[in-house]
Order: structure tokens, then C-alpha cells, then sequence
RNA sequence: GCCGAAGUGGCGGAAUUGGCAGACGCGCUAGGUUCAGGACCUAGUGGGAGUUACUCCCUUGUGGGUUCGAGUCCCACCUUCGGCACCA
């Protein structure tokens, strides 16, 4: 059988939108729930930025799209879906700047977006599109709000938000950087308002816990463990001197209670102010009111400098009745715990710097280090303390909660670092609450058939300079009535935060287009949870986090049928490219960056501005158009193909490696697809090898099976590099042979067929011309299977090794028997020479492998 | 400071988990082909030494250890990158 015709050589822009039509008019990319076993592959939705798509989302959605392409050829019933997260201040902030309503905004760059996305050849499930921003979609936000709500997890508080008076505007925590506005660095301070929060701490346990149920990066698990920061300990309560009232510290380390040398409340602590001395008011007030001025960052950033003022009054020790002096002091934070300390200088470094400041008693209660030097915050015999001294830590611990307990005066108890959840936004571009206020004060949930609160059209929605939202200013949608009978009513005017919308969207795409409930019922059984979720590491803490939360109350609603929503999540690393950097230049020069295309490498490894002849330093960093460094994906897949951008971002590393772009080596997989194509079809440069249509024999059949087992491991490792190594050297070794047998081809497309989808199908379809061997597309046909016994050579050769060292190669037949090995290993020349006037103590043959020696000298 | 991850050629990386370090690719060198540029093809490419068609030594951040044998296991240290950071 002869060869391909000769005709053009590999030309991507040709065939790649060819093959896309194919597949979008096939439907080869929808979840079928046809009943075979199924695979949920979820990648985390982009955020339709004016941008257009990055290479960090090139590199993220190629990864899910080879993931889901796989389970595709293995036989899965396949749901990959994607969708737009399209709510929040990116939107907002692009409309104000240029003038154009947030819809209209999102509805372009979603445009810009898709098309983008479909050019890269992700094999998405268009029909199950979805965007947090249509009512349809975030009439079930609101729903799910109404469950939360319903079931005591959403309240109102009065809490600090970040403050900035010049912008008259409340600012987001990612729009406060050192203090100070993103746009235009002006001060921010907390101030307190009325704020929506969700009661995240309910489910602290549960969400650290449930950790063990997932297949997720330990690092990443470690992440949340440390967010949610569970520490175990004890309240104590301490009366006060001449007070009724008393006050309650927690304490992870109770056993050091007799070390206590005085106490320390927070400037917020409501305390302050009843106990403070007439004669110590002055000081106590001023420094209160320098701690509210000052912001948590500033408060953070002199962190070493311990100050505080004494109240005047005294707190009395519940187990030996000390006076203790009661403190204000910053280094209290209101926000954790009780928002008051018992201080243990000895025992505790914060605290011991706050008595070197101060020169407050430093008592020692365990010993084992010197505490006039710094505290001893290890384990050790207790001292001076009374019932408790000859006892270890552990000991010492249940000792005295045992003590407080009986006393009435405390108890254990368990913290958590994490904090309920601020829900609110001062914005227009949000999710309206399902709320309104009564003018009697009452704050009634809206029924579902009130659903969707739509936002309102509006000329403005630049921030209104009260700290109020945008939509406070809109009369005729703010004002409205109690459906229940009538009487007049606000809506709630602050709107939910850009992570409501990703907290449930994985629940939509399993019946995007249900109108009766926010996700079929049977559906979400057959789907849930998602197999694998790939998204950035950024998202470690707060999107997964809070998606976890919600999912949580879910299922205790009986809503879904998972305890967790991601089975298994993969991080892709980020794509970093060097820019060329002015050594002299100082930080506030415009042009500090020089672009690669103007920079040479001197022979000395330093690299030169050809133009002005400075030497300017290479530096790794993220991609940004001020350093000159972005690559963009959508020229390189107008140059390249998608095809070779595909297999070169996989190229670079496995997925969770961060990398550094380098615009030269896309050039090797260019190679690589005009090599396949000049093999199969056949180029300029040379005609197609000859086929054969009879079975892969010898060197051949191993190749072929070696490749298919390798490719297999592989894949299920996720090791994309070695594999699309792999198909490298089956193209080489391919090429060296006379005629090809179609048998390898037929194996090697559907192989290919995940990382290069387009260029695959077409190879199958020119080979279908000339064999049935081909029918369908490589897509779609079945992951190939391999037959063990096929990788086993007939010869093998084994590297004769004495003493560590290799001294010599042997071909043996592949069932040669140990001993014939052996006797043929030690005839060798180079081995014979390194056993020269030594005694072999150790032989042993690592079947397939190598043949160990091992050898002394000889006892003279 | 605490927690986590990682250090392998000029570069990206590989090594079936204790068994021939450097697969595959980039880059580079030489030759071929081409009107030219590019593309393509062939060969070479970790470092060093020598008696240079061959042989030896060294080499996976550093220093020790276990083993016939260590990139891989153990101990100590160094560096880099992430996360957290007055959390009582």
C-alpha cells in the first residue's frame, strides 16, 4: 500500500475552525447522562475581564480540556462545562472608566472571551453555558441566600469596613493596599457599619474535618487547616477588685495560671471603659483612641513594639486570689478569642516583651529555661503553682480546667481563627438580597416568588460618596411594600460579593436550564460530586472555602447528596516570562522595562540594550505589559496553531510546576507536528512513508505497546510532559522504519488526539481515504489497549556492575537463566580487570536490569 | 518567627520509586540542502584527564551516614519560592 498524495505541508489556520465546526455540529463535547460511568471535570470560570484570555487561563483550561478528552477516548460520559463570573468591581470599575453599563461590559468581553476560548479548542459543553450575571442564573443565588438565611446563617452587624473619605466609598480588602486606596492611595480606616455576615464559624469543625474526605494537594489542605486555625484551650473568668462585673480570657495554656502577672484587654474591649480609674482615664482615652485611628495593617506593621496603659483596676486570680493589674494594650486583638488575655510573661513571649516594656513581674511556674531571659514556652515540671507543681504540660492542663470548672470559673473551650463571613458590598454590580426593611424596623426574607430581585437600570452607578450602594439612590426601586400586607418598605441595598456566584455554579451546570429548582434532583445525584476541579492556588482559602460552606449547608438541607462539592483539585502552576530589566533606573521611571526584542546576550552571559549599549539585568516575572514579557495566547495560536500551543504549555512541566515561558521551545513541538504530518501525508521537504496494513512486528510492536503502557501510566499520573515525550519518540522510532504498520497510527491519533485534537482528526480523516481501518475520528475512537507480553524484547541488555560501578554490558536472551548470566557477566574483560586480586562476596541479578557484583580484596 | 514545597547540563525538564543520571525538547557546534533568508536533513553536545577508533576519574545545593549500590532513604546545614504572621 503506498503513501499519502503529496499536497501542502501542516498549515493549522487550514484545518483547526474546520474541526471545531465538525464537533460543535456532532455534539461531540456534551454530557450525554446516557447511564455510562461518568466523569465531572470542572475548571474554575473566568472572570470576563476587558483583557481577553491570559496565558494563566491558556494553562489551566488546557489541562481540564486534556483531562476530560481523555476520559472522552476511555469510554466516560463526559460533563465539562464553562461559564462567565461575571459580577463584581473588575465589571464595575471597566464600565465607570469608560462609560458604559456593566451589562453591556460583560456582554462584550464575554464575547471576546468565547471566542478566544473556542479557538483554543477546549472541548466545552456550550449548552450549558452559564453567567452569574443573568437573573435566571442569580435568581438562585438569591434562593440559596434564602436557605442560609432560614436557617440562622445570614445576620446583620454592625462591623469595621474599610472607610476611604476621599472617594467617599467603601472599599473591598483587595482594593486596600498598606492603608491606603488602590486608585489613587488615598487613607482608608475602619469604621463601623451595618453589614450583612455569614455564620462560616458554625461549620469551622466540619470544614476542617471533612478535609480528610478529598483528594486535594496536602499543601493546599494545610492552607485551610491554618485559615480555619483551631486551638484548643480553656476560658477563664477574672472577677474584678471592687467591680461587679468580670471578664473572661482565652488561654491555650491554662496550666500557667499561677504565672500570671497581670491582664491585658484590647482597646475595643467594652470593659475599658467601666474599669478605668478616674486618675488613669486621661491616658486609657487617648490611647483608645489612638488604637481606633490607627488601621489593623499600620497595627500590624510594628508588630514588635509592645504598647499599652494601666485601667487602675485589678482582676483577682480565681485560683490563688492575686490582684492582678488590668492592661490595655494593642497587642490584644478584639477579633479572636474573648478579646482579653491573662498574661504569663514567663511563659510567653508576647507577653514577656510587654513586661520588659512595662516592668511587670516575670514569675516562673515551668521549669526549664531562663525566664529572666525569654519566656520558656516549652514542656517541663511545674513550679510555684501550687496543686499543680511536679506536673508536665498535659497534665497540668486538665488539672486546672478540673480546678476552674469546679470553681464555676471556667472551662475548656475550642477557638478558631476564622471569622464569620463579611457578605455585603457597597456596589451596584452584585446580587441584590432577598431583603426588605420594614419601617417598623422589621427585616423580613422575600418568598421565593418574589424571585429574581432584579437590578434596576440606572444612569449611575459610580460609588454615591455615603457609603451606601448605588442602588440606596434609586427611589423607585429602593421603596416598595410588604407583600404580606402592604405596609411600606426599603430594599435591602447592599448587594452580595463577587464569590456568592462561584459558591454554587458547579451545581448549575448539571441542569443549567432547570426552572423549577436550582439544580434537578436526579441530576445532581448522577453528577456530583466533581471528579476533578482544576483552578490557581490563589483561590486556596476563599474560594474553596467558602464553596465548601455553602455546599455544607446544602446538604443539611437535604439539597444535594455530597458532604463535599470537589473530589479531587489539581493546581496548575503560574506561567512566569523574563523581562529585561534597566539596572540604573529607579523604581518611578517610566521605562524601567527594555522589550526582549531589543535586548542581545553577551557571550559572558550578561545580557545588553543593543541601542544604548546598557547593560540591563534578566529578571523571572509575572507576565504584564509594563516588563514587556506578556505572551498572549491568541497570536501565538494565529502563528502556531492551537494545537502546538496545547502541546507546549504541557510541554513545559507537570500542570502544578510553575514555568517559565521561553517562545523559543514551541518551536521543537512545531518540529514535532510537521514531522507527523510530513510521515503521514506527506510535505515539501519530503513525500508520506509507505504503509503497511499488516500487524506491527519486533522492534515495531514493542515500540507500539511500550508506548500505549507508558502513555497509559501516564495520563493517569497526569505526567503530560513524559507523555507527549512518548509520542515524540514513537514519531521517531516510526520514522525510521520502512513502511509504517496503519495499526500504529491507529493507536497513536487517539493518543495524540487530547493534546493536539484538531491535527488528529485530520491525519485520521486523510488516513480513512485509503484504509477502513479509520472509521470516525480519532476524538472519539477508544484509548488504545496494549498486551503485556508485546513489551517484553527477546534480547535485553544488562550493565554488569562491581561494586557499585558499572564495568561491562551483557546481552543476554531476554529467559536466559540466572547462572548462565552470571558465568557469562565474570568472563567479562572489563570485569575480569576489576576483580583482579579481589574475592567476590555477592552476586545478584536485577532481572531486565543489571547484574550486581560485589567484591573485596583477597586476604593476602 | 511558624508552616509547606522545591534545589539535577547553557535552558525547560526525565529517571518504572534503591539499580546504567541527564529520556524528550530548546539552544549550541559541524556538515549537507537551498538563489537568499528561513525551513529541512545528518552527526555531535554534563565536566575533566589521558596513551583520544580507547580508557579512567568527577558530577543531581553543601557536609555526614545507611547500603554491594543513593538524585531517590536517614541526620545536620545552605539557598529559593509560596502561605501565615502579636491568633493568647
Amino acid at each position: 500500500m503506498s503513501g499519502g498524495r503529496e499536497e501542502g505541508g501542516y498549515e493549522p489556520a487550514a484545518i483547526e475552525p474546520r474541526w471545531r465546526e465538525r464537533w460543535e455540529e456532532a455534539g461531540t463535547n456534551r454530557a450525554r447522562g446516557d447511564g455510562r460511568p461518568k466523569r465531572y471535570i470542572l475548571d474554575m470560570f473566568p472572570y470576563p475581564s476587558g483583557a481577553g484570555l491570559h496565558m494563566g487561563h491558556a494553562e489551566i483550561y488546557t489541562i481540564s480540556d486534556v483531562i476530560a478528552r481523555h476520559a472522552r477516548l476511555q469510554g466516560f460520559d463526559v460533563l465539562h462545562p464553562t461559564g462567565w463570573d461575571a459580577f463584581g468591581l473588575p465589571a464595575e470599575q471597566y464600565a465607570i472608566r469608560h462609560g458604559v453599563h456593566p451589562r453591556t461590559a460583560v456582554d462584550r468581553n464575554v464575547a471576546t472571551f468565547k471566542g478566544q476560548m473556542e479557538r483554543m479548542g477546549w472541548s466545552y459543553d456550550w449548552s450549558r453555558e452559564i453567567d452569574t450575571t443573568d437573573p435566571e442564573y442569580y435568581r438562585w443565588t438569591q434562593w440559596i441566600f434564602r436557605v442560609l438565611y432560614e436557617r440562622g446563617l445570614a445576620y446583620e452587624a454592625d462591623v469595621p469596613v474599610n472607610w476611604c473619605e476621599a472617594l467617599g466609598t467603601v472599599l473591598a480588602n483587595e482594593e486596600v493596599i498598606d492603608g491606603k486606596s488602590e486608585r489613587g492611595g488615598h487613607p482608608v480606616v475602619q469604621r463601623p457599619m451595618r453589614q450583612w455576615l455569614l455564620r462560616i464559624t458554625s461549620y469551622a469543625q466540619r470544614l476542617l474535618d471533612d478535609l480528610e474526605l478529598v483528594d486535594w494537594p496536602e499543601s493546599l489542605k494545610e492552607m485551610q487547616r491554618q485559615w480555619i486555625g483551631r486551638s484548643e484551650g480553656a476560658e477563664v473568668t477574672f472577677a474584678i477588685d471592687g467591680h461587679d462585673d468580670s471578664f473572661t480570657v482565652f488561654t491555650t495554656r491554662p496550666d500557667t495560671l499561677y504565672g500570671a502577672t497581670y491582664c491585658a484587654l484590647a482597646p475595643e474591649h467594652p470593659l475599658v471603659a467601666t474599669v478605668t480609674t478616674p486618675e488613669q482615664a486621661e491616658a486609657v482615652t487617648a490611647y483608645v483612641e489612638r488604637a481606633a485611628r490607627r488601621s489593623e495593617r499600620e497595627r500590624m506593621a510594628d508588630v514588635h513594639e509592645k504598647t499599652g496603659v494601666f485601667t487602675g483596676a485589678y482582676a483577682i486570680n480565681p485560683v490563688n486570689g492575686e490582684r492582678l493589674p488590668i492592661w490595655v494594650a494593642d497587642y490584644v486583638l478584639m477579633g479572636y478569642g474573648t478579646g482579653a488575655v491573662m498574661a504569663v510573661p514567663g511563659h510567653d513571649q508576647r507577653d514577656h516583651d510587654f513586661a520588659r516594656a512595662f516592668d511587670l513581674p516575670i514569675r516562673e511556674v515551668v521549669s526549664g529555661g531562663d525566664v529572666t531571659e525569654a519566656a520558656f514556652e516549652g514542656d517541663g515540671p511545674h513550679v510555684s503553682s501550687g496543686p499543680l507543681d511536679g506536673q508536665d504540660t498535659p497534665t497540668a492542663k486538665r488539672t486546672v480546667i478540673a480546678l476552674l470548672e469546679k470553681a464555676g470559673q471556667g472551662r475548656a473551650r475550642i477557638t478558631y481563627k476564622l471569622r464569620d463571613w463579611l457578605f455585603s458590598r457597597q456596589r451596584y454590580w452584585g446580587e441584590p438580597f432577598p431583603i426588605i426593611h420594614r419601617a417598623d424596623g422589621e427585616t423580613v426574607l422575600l418568598g421565593e416568588d418574589a424571585l429574581p430581585i432584579t437590578l434596576p437600570q440606572v444612569a449611575r452607578y459610580e460609588p454615591t460618596g455615603t457609603g451606601e450602594s448605588p442602588l440606596a439612590g434609586i427611589t423607585e426601586w429602593v421603596e416598595t411594600t410588604d407583600p404580606r400586607d402592604g405596609s411600606p418598605a426599603r430594599r435591602e441595598t447592599n448587594t452580595m460579593p463577587q464569590w456568592a456566584g462561584s459558591c454554587w455554579y458547579y451545581l448549575r451546570y448539571i441542569s443549567p436550564h432547570c426552572a423549577e429548582r436550582f439544580v434537578d434532583e436526579s441530576a445532581e445525584k448522577a453528577w456530583m460530586p466533581v471528579d476533578v476541579y482544576v483552578g490557581g492556588v490563589e483561590h486556596a482559602v476563599l474560594h474553596l472555602l467558602y464553596a465548601r460552606f455553602w455546599h455544607k449547608v446544602l446538604f443539611d438541607a437535604g439539597l444535594v447528596s455530597t458532604p463535599e462539592p470537589f473530589q479531587r483539585l489539581v493546581n496548575q502552576g503560574m506561567i512566569t516570562a523574563p523581562a529585561y530589566k534597566r539596572i540604573e533606573a529607579d523604581a518611578s521611571s517610566t521605562s524601567r522595562y527594555i522589550p526582549p526584542a531589543e535586548v542581545t546576550r553577551r557571550s559572558d552571559g550578561t545580557w545588553v540594550h543593543r541601542e544604548s549599549g546598557e547593560t540591563v539585568e534578566r529578571v523571572v516575572m509575572k507576565m504584564s505589559k509594563s516588563a514587556f514579557n506578556v505572551a498572549n495566547p491568541d497570536d501565538l495560536v494565529e502563528q502556531y496553531g492551537a494545537d502546538a500551543l496545547r502541546l507546549y504549555i504541557l510541554f513545559m512541566g507537570p500542570p502544578e510546576d510553575d514555568k517559565v515561558w521561553d517562545h523559543a521551545g514551541i518551536h521543537g513541538i512545531t518540529r514535532f507536528l510537521h514531522r507527523l504530518w510530513r510521515l503521514v501525508v506527506g510535505d515539501s521537504h519530503g513525500p508520506a512513508k509507505p504503509r503497511s496494513a499488516a500487524p506491527a512486528e519486533g522492534e515495531a510492536r514493542r515500540l507500539l505497546h511500550g508506548t500505549i503502557a507508558g502513555m497509559t501510566r501516564d495520563m493517569e499520573q497526569m505526567a503530560y510532559n513524559t507523555a507527549i515525550s512518548k509520542l515524540m519518540v514513537m514519531l521517531n522510532g516510526m520514522g525510521e522504519l520502512d513502511a509504517v504498520p496503519e495499526e500504529m497510527l491507529a493507536a497513536y491519533l487517539p493518543m495524540l488526539s487530547p493534546f493536539a485534537p484538531h491535527v488528529a482528526d485530520e491525519l485520521w480523516s486523510r488516513l480513512a481515504e485509503t484504509s477502513d481501518r479509520f472509521a470516525g475520528w480519532a476524538s472519539t475512537a477508544a484509548w488504545p489497549t496494549y498486551d503485556e507480553a508485546a513489551l517484553v524484547a527477546d534480547e535485553v541488555e544488562l550493565a554488569v556492575q562491581v561494586n557499585g560501578k558499572v564495568r561491562g554490558r551483557l546481552t543476554v536472551a531476554a529467559d536466559a537463566s540466572e547462572e548462565s548470566i552470571l558465568t557469562d557477566a565474570l568472563a567479562l574483560e572489563g570485569v575480569v580487570r576489576a576483580l583482579e586480586g579481589m574475592q567476590v562476596t555477592q552476586r545478584r541479578v536485577v532481572p531486565g536490569r543489571l547484574v550486581v557484583l560485589g567484591a573485596k580484596p583477597e586476604p593476602s
